[in-house]
RNA sequence: GCGCCCGUAGCUCAACCGGAUAGAGCACCGGCCUUCUAAGCCGGGGGUUGGAGAUUCGAGUUCUCCCGGGCGCGCCA
């Protein structure tokens, strides 16, 4: 089923090519910026006058005069304003049966896409010689986000997770692993801190010569393939992994085992990589390095920038990797789209391999390369995070914060409740609050990391949105009553209407989501949704109504439930019964 | 030096791709629980969208310059 938008903009469009004459006419139909105007509102009438050199009034008229000439159930009116809008319209009735048709007979309230692609999503890819920490968070729960917004839109979602489990921190690793105990059988009790682990290592290597050195020969015996050597590492990885799997359990993100796919899984590709750059004379060395120089990659003095693609010792670099990775969504994953969930400073970096990739033919012109970046977190100072030793806040402890403070919460709220039952409810909403904190800002810029608005539970938050939830939950469950057997079928107060139509757009927002890649929109729309039902809930009583109006409320009641589970789950949050 | 991103209310952020009177939350002030969960609802104050130009019916959004911040840029990933 089209969305209202999609199907109003495609009448009006229809409309305004055919008095224009123009055949790609868009009317570029955008929900009503202001309630007096109407549901949506037509906003390129006037660019396209601007383009004929016509009156856009005029050129108005005859469009409405043109659309008025259908008979349209859907639309109640089409109203000229200000300099050349349109406004329009719908018919309640007609609105009122939308919905029952996708309560009633199963129609999904987000359409899915008329054509399915392939879609291939790296998100998280955190390194495993570290502990996740809360820089990991964006980009794990937004691709998360994402794979689940493409997924039900009825696309093939490849998951990616891009672990870092090569290079030079693990040779340094292992030789301070090797130095602490010779015993492997102690790994997960070495491993349960991490990040102490690793800084110990560090320390360890820069302090002394002669580890600093023991570190290297492992890196070489590690990349020769050294079978010792390789046993501990991949205990160690696995040992890693399962830190990493404890958190994506915790946050509720779609990750698993099968979407793995390592840095170490190109290595066999890297050679050949750089041998098809050469043969198609796309390397110069320089300095003994193998270096891609791209005319569109040098400064304005034109001073060439390079793509490192080969170190002088002949080690392999990211971008290496990565061109092999893209080669391998291309050719062997098929896909239409491959999006990188990565941070934001690395865009440069993309864009050159992008570029690269496409020179040397590794994709082809199918396959769209997007690096869905997002910004860099920054401490309350607005300088780059750390915290006041200087350090870093693991992601445990985020959530495990978050979790206390939910569950203080509601014990202070409903002491009734049993012990277990609080501390699931502040499971949920603790680790919630935190996704959608991140969730619902513009992914693009920069971010405050700050824990009190990353912990709180008021206003525009997840716990919000999961209360309107639970209240809609705990009608529904005192009247006891399948909820599709009933009808919408009165809109007779404003706030009945403007639930209605809000839930009728979750499809818009949802498309809008699925091209741009900006999940916050969707957090936008719900905190929206959830707020226009409790206006509703304020204004309109529903189990002390009687009859029609019980019935239809209750209906309504059960669809604004549908939807903001069906959003919130998008996000990757899930609600509450009770709360 | 070159390049990318950003600058919106005291704070944190929106603004559907150039649209009509720039909106929320937090904080602050005032009202609403014997009626479906007050993690809520209603009302109030708070803005020269960093600054100056330009483009046009119309600019927070596009272009130029300036100021301020962040991040990248040859052998880490």
């Amino acid at each position: 089923m089209q969305t209202i938008k999609q199907y109003l903009n495609q009448l009006v469009s229809q409309a305004l090519g055919k008095v224009a004459d123009i055949s790609a006419a868009n009317a570029n139909v955008i929900t009503a910026s202001r309630p007096e105007f109407g549901d949506y509102q037509a906003n390129g009438i006037m660019a396209i006058a601007k383009q004929m050199k016509t009156n856009p009034r005029e050129l108005a008229i005859r469009v409405v005069a043109e659309l008025d000439t259908v008979n349209e159930p859907l639309v109640a009116s089409f109203k000229i304003a200000g300099p050349g809008f349109i406004n329009i319209n719908l018919n309640s009735k007609a609105l009122c049966e939308r919905a029952n048709l996708i309560r009633q007979e199963n129609n999904p309230l987000i359409s899915t896409a008329e054509q399915p692609s392939t879609i291939v999503i790296d998100f998280s890819s955190p390194n495993l010689a570290k502990e996740m920490h809360v820089g990991h968070l964006r980009g794990t729960i937004i691709g998360d986000c994402l794979a689940r917004v493409l997924e039900t839109k009825g696309h093939r979602i490849i998951r990616q997770n891009h672990v870092g489990d090569w290079g030079t921190q693990f040779g340094m690793l292992i030789a301070y692993l090797q130095e602490v105990s010779a015993d492997t059988e102690e790994l997960p009790t070495r491993l349960a801190d991490l990040e102490t682990f690793y800084r110990a290592a560090k320390e360890r290597f820069d302090s002394d010569p002669s580890f600093a050195e023991s570190a290297r020969q492992s890196v070489v015996k590690l990349q020769s393939g050294d079978s010792v050597y390789l046993d501990i590492w991949k205990q160690f990885i696995e040992e890693s992994l399962s830190h990493c799997e404890a958190i994506y359990s915790r946050l509720n993100v779609t990750l698993s085992r099968s979407d793995l796919c390592a840095e170490s899984f190109y290595n066999k590709e890297l050679e050949d990589i750089v041998n098809k750059l050469d043969n198609i004379s796309l390397i110069t060395v320089s300095d003994g390095a193998k270096c891609v120089f791209l005319p569109e990659f040098s400064g304005k003095d034109g001073t060439p920038l390079p793509t490192i693609i080969q170190k002088s010792d002949g080690g392999y670099l990211y971008a290496t990797t990565d061109l092999a990775a893209a080669r391998y969504r291309y050719q062997k994953l098929e896909a239409d789209r491959a999006l990188y969930v990565v941070d934001a400073r690395q865009s440069l970096h993309f864009q050159q391999v992008f570029a690269v990739a496409r020179k040397a033919e590794f994709v082809g012109p199918s396959l769209s390369l997007e690096h869905i970046a997002y910004g860099t977190m920054m401490g309350a100072d607005g300088k780059p995070f750390k915290t006041r030793s200087g350090g870093i806040v693991k992601l445990k402890e985020l959530l495990d914060e978050g979790v206390k403070r939910a569950f203080d919460l509601v014990t202070e709220k409903n002491p009734q409740l049993d012990e277990t039952l609080r501390r699931q409810i502040a499971e949920r909403t603790g680790i919630a609050a935190i996704k959608y904190a991140d969730l619902s800002k513009n992914r693009t810029s920069d971010y405050i990391f700050e824990w009190s608005s990353m912990l709180s539970f008021d206003g525009n938050t997840a716990p919000y949105l999961m209360y309107a939830y639970a209240r809609i939950r705990s009608i529904l469950n005192k009247h006891e009553v399948k909820d599709n057997n009933y009808s919408i079928t009165l809109l007779s107060s404003n706030e009945e209407r403007n639930l209605l139509l809000k839930i009728l757009q979750l499809s818009e927002i949802v498309d809008a989501v699925a091209a741009d890649c900006y999940p916050n929109q969707l957090c936008n729309y719900l905190y929206e949704l959830a707020g226009i039902f409790m206006r509703f809930y304020e204004a309109c009583p529903i189990l002390q109504a009687e009859g029609e109006v019980k019935i239809s409320r209750l209906a309504l009641a059960a669809f604004t439930a549908e939807a903001l589970a069906q959003g919130l789950d998008l996000l990757g949050i899930e609600p509450l019964e009770q709360m």
